[in-house]
DNA sequence: ATGTGATGGTCGCAAATGTAACTAACAAGC
DNA sequence: GCTTGTTAGTTACATTTGCGACCATCACAT
């Protein structure tokens, strides 16, 4: 019978590497600091891309967009965030971490850090090499690389 | 501010892109078959290892055992496996694909390959044998490693 | 200005999920 | 035999999730 050897089976092994990465990392956010998922994804996305609206975040993050909202309420509630209304599209908001969710983030990054760099241990510099051109390939394909037009689009309703 | 790049941060990079993947893949097995997730990995798990335990399927799938009972389940209702006792041990059950299952998942099968293959065909040979090094080495680091003794006992258990 | 369609974000509700408790069966010690 | 501890699998309950409907706003046409 024609069938699949899952082992070898790329989808399968991406879903098997992500979610027993996944798992470990929500070891430290979770346990920790009491943070789901899309909570510890919009932190991350904000503290990077500072005052981008909840859309962007979903995009960048590929978070559906009630899972963002929900994370942005949940954040706000704990005063890691505030919303700034756009008065040039009042539909939007800007969102932006308070003082309180940048200490915290920068609490959490180390933790972040510290465990992919034991990852990243275990290669060689030659095979951490393949892995990250890996990566950008299939990003590429998957079309998930970078959009340029999304950050430059942020930047824009910014006024920057 | 000390933080993280997420687009250089494996561990978000493995996510998106297995997200991405998965929502894909689920266009095929989901509309066409009415399958969720769940159900088509062990769908795939048992057709590769036929006559497992649900123990077994959720190590090897990374299922969460509820998760597996439930496909199973559901699987059963359809006719497209039946369950075995095992007379050696009366807790656990064999599972084993019905013809009718058989035959669904040979159609499916070729869709996946097909998804894989335009996937991978992005891909020069020279960055392909990279990808899958890469995958491999992850999946030591993670101790995701087809784990042979798995395997070796549920021969063992099937009296093989 | 008014209508039409699209967009950002929220919310209700049904479905999917995880935790913990449970049942039934095994295994080892006494 | 009985007791204690462990394991395979199911189920109850609470949480999380995703879909669709929704509101307010914008963009653009007439």
């Amino acid at each position: 019978m024609k069938q699949l050897d899952l082992e070898h089976f790329l989808p399968y092994r991406l879903n098997r590497a992500a979610a027993a990465v996944s798992e470990q990392l929500r070891a430290v956010y979770g346990r920790k600091y009491g943070l789901t998922i899309p909570e510890w994804r919009v932190l991350a996305t904000l503290a990077q891309f500072p005052c981008s609206t909840a859309q962007f975040v979903g995009r960048h993050a590929s978070l559906h967009k009630t899972k963002v909202s929900r994370a942005v309420q949940a954040l706000d509630e704990r005063r890691w965030l505030y919303r700034k209304e756009n008065p040039q599209d009042r539909r939007e908001e800007f969102l932006e971490l308070t003082k309180l969710g940048c200490q915290q983030y920068v609490l959490i990054v180390p933790e972040m850090a510290r465990f992919e760099e034991r990852l990243l241990a275990a290669f060689e510099p030659e095979d951490a090499r393949c892995l990250f051109q890996a990566f950008a390939r299939l990003e590429e394909v998957l079309g998930l690389s970078p959009d340029p037009a999304l950050i430059q689009d942020a930047r824009r309703k910014k006024g920057v």
